[in-house]
DNA sequence: GCCAACGTTGGC
DNA sequence: GCCAACGTTGGC
């Protein structure tokens, strides 16, 4: 089993939403790393959910796994904000996952908060200039996380 | 809205 | 294969 870290613009779709939902596919990842990640996921990995982009910034709450990889049929719907011409049904180039929600954070754990952990320094998200919507968290990290929403 | 950091594209 | 130009991400 593994962890992650999912980013999504809370004013596009929030841990509210997904809370709301029960469930929700990923899709829109247009970047090559971001989509190899998420081939590599499988039923049951657990994901925190991360709000970039928002006031403030952070990690959100937990998601799992539940679908795994799919091509991402956004890419070839012209009306999407996500349309690619270069992706075909026959010849898919992006990929998304299915996720189920887990948990919401009491209190969002900012990413002032998080920079603020010591043993968090060689987590990716924190490094300089890291913009990866997708990436793969160490399970000790993910652990610290989720006892940091359980303090207080 | 600004802008630094990064990824992608395309001319050569 | 190099690299300048451009587009995007995301913190602030």
């Amino acid at each position: 089993m593994s962890y992650w870290l999912m980013k999504s613009e809370p004013s596009v779709y929030s841990i509210d939403d997904l809370q709301k939902d029960g469930f929700s596919y990923w899709e829109g990842v247009r970047n090559y790393q971001a989509r190899n990640f998420m081939e590599e996921m499988r039923n049951g990995d657990l994901a925190i959910f991360y709000h970039s982009n928002g006031s403030p910034s952070g990690a959100a709450g937990i998601c799992r796994i539940c679908q795994e990889a799919i091509p991402d049929s956004t890419a070839w719907d012209p009306s999407s904000a996500y349309y690619d011409r270069r992706s075909s049904p026959e010849k898919p180039i992006w990929m998304m996952v299915e996720v189920e929600f887990v948990e919401k954070f009491p209190k969002l754990i900012s990413l002032k908060d998080l920079r603020k952990i010591p043993e968090l320094n060689s987590f990716k998200l924190l490094e300089k200039g890291s913009r990866l919507s997708v990436m793969p968290v160490e399970p000790q990290h993910f652990e610290i996380i989720r006892k940091l929403s359980e303090a207080e």
